[in-house]
DNA sequence: AATATATACATAATTTTCTTATGTATAAGA
DNA sequence: TCTTATACATAAGAAAATTATGTATATATT
């Protein structure tokens, strides 16, 4: 994902914030956004996106839907309802953490 | 830790920035200190602050010192020259890190 | 005096999340 | 023809945490 530990855990919000603001995406297209989105700077690795994706599904917050593009497999997710209140939730700890953080590492300013 | 996932990854950038701040501390003070600055918003686990320390420490970022203090053990750590170098990556990676990931949430206002 | 809470360390089993490696298959470009 | 891009998937292993224990002393409460 990155050279940096701190991305572990944030795979999920990335995702949920991302088909929160597409309406629908297949998983190559999330890794090719990322990618974009952060300038290189960080990139969902295989390995870690589809068994984050089966999971999100599994749980109820992913619906899938399976189209044939140029005679290629994609797999368009969307959020369901549960999965939309999810990256609200989602989103407020990322605030959160972010405010967190900036009081340890930065207590003269908060 | 806390109830968000997202701070997976962030206990050793807590710990060097703490003792950068303070000199010296011995881990139940590291407990304490994240608990008041963050208003119990993070609590540091002793199943992952101890191993924490043990691995910086083999690692040579941090040295210790043994004390006893009202008949009780204490492990005071502090920064080697090493310690203090990879606090500022630490701290870098993390400005890098909240920077992408507001990329990411909030791709209107970057 | 007895009990609970706080201080202070530690580790082991398990879980979660990710990396790395591998596999299949089609399309497009050099 | 061969490489790169597109598009999915999973399995083995590593890393970092949680949860559950364990030891021991000091202090506060009942």
């Amino acid at each position: 994902m990155s050279n940096s530990k701190l991305y572990k855990g944030s795979l999920n919000t990335i995702i949920l914030k991302l088909l929160n603001e597409h309406d629908k995406m297949y998983g190559y297209e999330i890794t090719q956004k990322v990618k974009a989105l952060t300038k290189g700077e960080l990139k969902i690795t295989e390995g870690a996106l589809y068994p984050a994706l089966h999971k999100l599904e599994a749980e109820g917050l992913l619906d899938v839907e399976v189209a044939k593009v140029d005679n290629r497999l994609r797999k368009y997710y969307k959020l369901t309802e549960t999965g939309t209140k999810e990256t609200v939730n989602k989103l407020e700890e990322l605030a959160e953490y972010i405010k967190t953080m900036q009081a340890l590492v930065n207590p003269k300013l908060v």
